[in-house]
DNA sequence: GAGCAGGTTTCCT
DNA sequence: AGGAAACCTGCT
């Protein structure tokens, strides 16, 4: 066996409806997590044009097809790929029609087979969870539900969650997904070694990040554990484009490597008990708890309210005036147990139309 | 070159 | 309690 190869595509199964591709994209790179990036779709994707049922692929249709994805960059289904990274995971995602499909370097094939279901929470249809949401008496949660349907709540290691919206005060995606890249390629263990040396025999993957990359190469480190963030004095962390985060991560890594077991503890808390622990660490207020809670522990309860859920309920659900902490209140009220979900719809709606 | 960005903390009234 | 200002830094 070649330890340099992926392993061969195959589906992930997960309960509900398959997103559509912007949806999938909203999904893996819409501020949930910040560790997915599409790469360019490759040769045998271009090669092998999906056969879309009803509309019967002609040899001239086919060609057209193929020479457009030549000249033109934007994708087709098959030409879109993710590879993204959680814990000592690595993996790519595509879309085939119907179904998503999956691949991991074959030296890690099976550990990522165990974790990638969890990490997309494949047991949970959240088109079907949706349904219990108030659609029926909320005319915009209603349109939001439509607009994207197939959209997925992650399941993310929640330290890792914690880490990144640590990074997120006052940043957009692109500079969070450059400061974690960052942490991981400095201070971060090697997930697969094999894949370098593939890298540099081979033509490497484009990685498509929207303004002019500081990243070039594929990221291929693990984020750093807390522990290791323990050991890094804050200027090693300033160093990596943290600003005055670094501050605040350099305080919750001290907090955490002086107690030990604290952060499994609070992953497993009911969510009161779990955001008031996580309110304690230094740089984490409602908001980013909020986040760490339903992207990293499943806690569909939690409402996070950032400047476009705020945007949302001011001009939507005419909430003029209203302060963060009320807004998340009503939305908690308003939404319900699955506030969080619902949160997450509104969320993409939202960005959607600026 | 000034202003701003998916937030929290601190320092005010 | 509730409302500014400060905190870093890279990008437009």
């Amino acid at each position: 066996m070649n330890p340099d190869s992926w392993s061969a595509w195959q589906p992930l199964p997960l309960a509900g409806p398959a997103p559509e591709p912007a949806v999938l994209a909203e999904t893996l790179d819409g501020g949930q997590a910040f560790r997915w990036n599409r790469i360019e779709g490759r040769a045998e994707a271009v090669l092998q044009p999906p056969s879309i049922p009803g509309r019967a692929a002609t040899p001239l249709a086919a060609a057209i097809k193929v020479s457009g994805a030549d000249r033109n960059p934007r994708p087709t289904s098959l030409d879109v790929v993710y590879r993204g990274q959680w814990s000592d995971c690595l993996a790519e995602i595509r879309l085939e029609s119907d179904r998503i499909e999956w691949r991991a370097p074959a030296a890690i094939e099976t550990r990522v087979a165990a974790a990638i279901g969890p990490y997309f929470a494949a047991g949970h249809d959240f088109h079907a969870l949706a349904d219990g949401l108030p659609w029926r008496s909320d005319a915009h949660l209603a349109a939001c539900l439509q607009a994207f349907p197939g959209l997925r709540l992650l399941r993310q290691p929640f330290g890792e969650t914690l880490l990144g919206f640590l990074c997120s005060a006052t940043k957009q995606i692109v500079q969070i997904k450059q400061m974690l890249a960052l942490l991981a390629e400095r201070h971060g263990a090697p997930v697969a070694t094999e894949l370098k040396t593939e890298a540099r025999g081979q033509k490497p993957d484009r990685i498509c990040l929207s303004p002019s990359s500081v990243l070039c190469p594929p990221p291929s480190a693990a984020l750093p554990t807390w522990e290791a963030l323990a050991a890094l004095p804050e200027p090693e962390l300033r160093k990596c484009l943290l600003g005055f985060r670094a501050k605040f991560i350099h305080g919750t890594a001290q907090f955490l490597a002086a107690h030990p077991g604290w952060l499994e503890e609070t992953e497993h808390l009911p969510y009161a008990a779990a955001k008031e622990r996580l309110c304690s660490l230094p740089g984490v207020g409602e908001k980013i708890a909020d986040c760490v809670l339903l992207f990293g522990a499943g806690r569909l309860e939690a409402f996070p309210v950032d400047v476009w859920i705020l945007r949302t309920m001011t001009e939507r659900y005419g909430l003029h005036g209203w302060k963060p902490a009320h807004v998340a209140h009503f939305g908690r009220t308003h939404f319900g147990p699955l506030a969080g979900l619902a949160q997450q719809y509104l969320f993409a709606y939202e960005r959607r139309q600026s």
